[in-house]
DNA sequence: CGACCACTTGACGCTCATCAACTAGAGTGG
DNA sequence: CCACTCTAGTTGATGAGCGTCAAGTGGTCG
């Protein structure tokens, strides 16, 4: 049950051009004063707390979120109560995206952590892309960025076996947290076996499982949701090699 | 092995004003002097044989297309060769939208019968979507779309068992061949059975076996690719109820 | 300290992949 | 027109990989 004080609507500036995030999020190539007509923009933070929906399946679309601080996974569910984790969400990302296609959100969005989004109202950004060619152009790239990655995770669905499944996640799990400053080798996963299952298509059992095999082959050590990767090649290798 | 000859470029004027696809094509909602600004764009229509590449993976993008007759698959490739059909494109779809998040496609598209296609010289749309609103949206609204037909494949392929993905698989293609004014119970394939597995994440073996069971249990006959849906009610409690 | 939840590990069985043999239909050439 | 070939599809036998069920461990929080 989301508590209604988690979700706090911050009437705080935030400047996109001295936010950190600048090079990851919507603002990558825009100038100066692009950058401040942006900021008119995205007027509105909010906090949202660990466990907690930013927005659900089904709730009118208005604004995309830009995540500032924290973690999100993202979920669609079928009308039989399956559940699939579509992605995880880490600062810089934008999330609700799909919900463009039908003015409404068509999956949940929940913190893993503590968190804090920029809103972005979605109207204002249609109007300011059509002003700014370098605007309309990186949302243009954000979205089929969206979709190609979303073809990636189709591949390991339909093609990769649990081990290669697993490897892929942590690689891309690093290699993100490595764009953002953080050790590519040691990490603390922020969601369950059961979510990572969920994301790559398998049960948090075959998840614990594979964990435990990548540590006894030397690959990794795994101490609950303490992660150091000890051979990133060797990760790799699993990735490419089918057969071996 | 694609044929030069295959890949003619006919000057043809479209009219995409005139074009029975505009209601399920990148024209909703437009408006008459809208759509005769939009054929200034769409000057081109190409035709690909069958079995030739609309485009590859690796090649530099600059058009995304409308299919106007003919069928399209479209697959990534990992780097140890592994095949994965991300998507099946029927009149008045778009192909192409990888393409937009690195100037380079993602993805191969492939004629699975002789096709044509509008091509849309995607710089252009971009100047004219940011004079006319509803152009924009409707491209927008588009690529969401692609993002959430995406997700809801990642649900099938990470949740559900064969019956239910074939199941699933069959509903979504006679529904669409429905839009576009065909039989809702008669179709005939335009796929293999490896294709439509390696959409589903199933081997070929897997899709006939499935094909056959759904024929003895008196939901559809199967004649090679000529289908006919017998029991649609049956195939949509197939795909809800996971557990009967 | 006790309760709870995430996680681990083992035993077993189902689903689907794999391998293989066979059939049907389409295209080719004598 | 018939044999020949090629590809797509069907069907059977077998087993690997992962799901399921169950028991147990460890860390966390009230």
């Amino acid at each position: 049950m989301p508590t209604p004080t988690s979700d706090a609507i911050e009437p705080l500036k935030v400047a996109c051009a001295s936010c950190n995030l600048r090079e990851l999020c919507l603002p990558v190539g825009l100038n100066a004063s692009e950058l401040s007509k942006l900021d008119d923009l995205v007027t509105k933070r909010r906090s949202v707390s660990r466990g907690d929906h930013l927005f659900r399946n089904g709730e009118r679309f208005e604004s995309l979120y830009a995540v500032r601080t924290g973690f999100f996974k993202t979920c669609v569910n079928s009308e039989d109560g399956r559940d699939q984790v579509t992605g995880f969400q880490m600062a810089g990302e934008l999330l609700g995206l799909d919900g463009i296609s039908s003015d409404h959100h068509h999956c949940d969005a929940v913190a893993l952590e503590d968190s804090s989004v920029c809103v972005i109202q979605y109207a204002q950004l249609e109007e300011l892309s059509r002003e700014f060619t370098v605007l309309q152009h990186s949302f243009h790239k954000i979205m089929s960025r969206e979709i190609v990655r979303d073809h990636g995770v189709m591949l390991l669905l339909g093609n990769m076996r649990a081990e290669e499944r697993l490897a892929a996640f942590l690689l891309n799990l690093t290699q993100r947290l490595q764009a953002r400053g953080f050790s590519a080798s040691s990490l603390v996963l922020r969601m369950t076996r059961e979510e990572i299952g969920s994301y790559l298509g398998l049960k948090l059992e075959t998840v614990s499982r594979t964990f435990s095999k990548f540590q006894e082959d030397g690959l990794m050590e795994v101490k609950q949701r303490q992660l150091r990767i000890l051979d990133q090649a060797g990760l790799q290798a699993l990735v490419n090699n089918s057969r071996c």
